[in-house]
DNA sequence: TTGTATGCGTTATCAG
DNA sequence: CTGATAACGCATACAA
């Protein structure tokens, strides 16, 4: 790897003049610069990041910080952030947390020593002052941390509500409710939205409402016991894809047929949901989009542009497939 | 953020000092460390990784090209790289290639100029010039790129034999194979254990052999064509997952019985393979492995340890589900 | 055992 | 318009 010297060497310029046209300040004279410009390309010069990022304090770098890269509605996340991101001359760097706050801090150490840019989190432990001492812009994707602080989500409890009505339309009788984590957010705004369409419901009981980890494991569990208890059941509403998923394996395993029996209906929009059998019924969210928005915000705070819409709340749609 | 200097200051030694302690070289009078390393606790102070790498010519990052992350198989792997990476202090700069020779080299430019300590890459364009190129290790991983580099690969044709002959021992007997993406050498390795298998038989023939581009949409259309030329075929063996899943999606579409009247396998052994109905049998690579694998052996090359074995080929198995 | 000085590759300031 | 030079934060050779 040539330097900034053997350019300057070549070009029989200082390394001050190098500088000033790979960055296109200051003054330079018109045939100075084309000997620069004639090295640098003879050379194949490519400006050392590393020696830049020290100097200006931040590189351009930023860090991506997802639970679990493997949940389908994160893997479409981290493609569109990381695509903008290259578009715009950013690397990102993955990180997993799984949720574990430990994990996540020390993320967030490594990236700071890093000088990465800027941060790009979906968390639910992390706080307002976690993301104060960083020092950096942080957006918050997916789910909220702190009024105040950048943030995209989606209209989690509309299209909870969208989803509950949508299977009370379809004939639904008795309608129960796979919760998200426990104290995420976006899984207790879905719960919200569950209950304010049932709880009118004169056959309306909390037992139609079971506990999933927004995974297929907990969703498995949590179905066969729900069917068990309350074989009259002839709605679910999953508060994301995955979980949904995992309740149409468990009918398929007890024989219910879908959707003559039950309709199942999950949220989030993930391409798997067009690879199944029976294709699922979901509220989608702009994930895509979700990710290119925040990487457009992320890099209009890290370059101290004027104003900016910090909040983004996305809408979600409701798409029908045969599940219901 | 704290520097060494302020360290220093605080425990009333030299930087130099400061730098012993911090990378336990050299000689240090006891209590010197003793105060040193108060005044790094007291500082939380964390050593600056940008200026670190500047002198040592070297980060504690590697770079991760794949083709695309939302290919589950990548997904896993992608995992892997970074669990293993984030045990041993590495961050990984995650790229998606989509296949595409020019932003290939493109993030090998980037990560070259962020020095990046070693590559994993998935690649069917790179040469073995590319890789010298970059100085660095590179380990290349599901795709062979030249003999001699560090690599990891699994037993394809070996796979692909087992494939084709366990069709054959469930009684099927006309056979089609769904090829993967010309040119790229797993697909012709799946291909060659194909056609070892079926080659003597007397109803064989190449218009049995379709293209796919190892996704789904061209699976789809491939297999469409297929059956519709060829109703007598009793059983795919398709070059991976995805396109074993658009196959069987086509068999529903066209009211064909899995596995009474087709049966189908696949290759890979993605997660997703039990969410189905039906489950898909598969030949399945130890992904996460392979992740593990190459993230181990690439810190081994970056730190110069002696004998490496650099060349691993893992052995795949058959999974038998309900698809066949 | 410890401190001083130098360099890693850039950029920015300040003379000229 | 151009060239020295300091500084970014750290690690090493060399002195002390």
């Amino acid at each position: 790897m040539s330097s900034i010297k053997d350019v300057a060497k070549m070009a029989g310029v200082s390394v001050a003049t190098v500088s000033r046209v790979l960055n296109d300040k200051g003054y330079v004279g018109r045939d100075t610069r084309e000997k620069v410009e004639k090295a640098i390309s003879e050379l194949n010069y490519k400006p050392n990041e590393v020696a830049r990022s020290l100097f200006k304090k931040q590189s351009s770098t930023i860090g991506l910080i997802v639970p679990d890269i493997m949940n389908p509605f994160f893997t479409e996340l981290a493609r569109a952030v990381e695509d903008t991101a290259s578009n715009l001359g950013y690397n990102v760097i993955l990180c997993n947390s799984d949720g574990n706050s430990k994990k996540e801090q020390g993320y967030l150490d490594v990236l700071q020593q890093n000088y990465v840019n800027g941060i790009i989190i979906s968390s639910n432990t992390l706080t307002a002052e976690q993301v104060k001492a960083m020092n950096m812009p942080v957006v918050s994707i997916d789910r909220e941390i702190s009024r105040g602080l950048p943030t995209i989500v989606v209209e989690n409890k509309n299209g909870a509500v969208a989803a509950t009505q949508f299977l009370k339309k379809k004939g639904c009788k008795r309608i129960a409710h796979i919760r998200g984590t426990h104290g995420v957010v976006n899984a207790e705004e879905r719960f919200e939205g569950y209950k304010e369409v049932v709880a009118a419901e004169e056959w309306y009981s909390d037992s139609y409402i079971v506990d999933g980890d927004y995974d297929m494991q907990t969703s498995v569990e949590a179905t066969l016991d729900l069917l068990k208890r309350h074989p009259e059941v002839d709605g679910i509403f999953a508060a994301n894809d995955i979980m949904a998923i995992g309740a149409i394996k468990v009918a398929h395993q007890l024989g219910i047929k879908i959707p003559e029996q039950l309709s199942i209906v999950g949220f989030d929009g993930i391409a798997l949901t067009n690879v199944l059998t029976p294709e699922l019924t979901t509220i989608a969210q702009p994930i895509y989009e979700l990710g290119e928005t925040a990487m457009n915000m992320l890099v209009g705070l890290m370059g101290q542009q004027p104003v900016h819409e910090t909040y983004y709340k996305l809408e979600v749609t409701l798409i029908e497939k045969n599940s219901t």
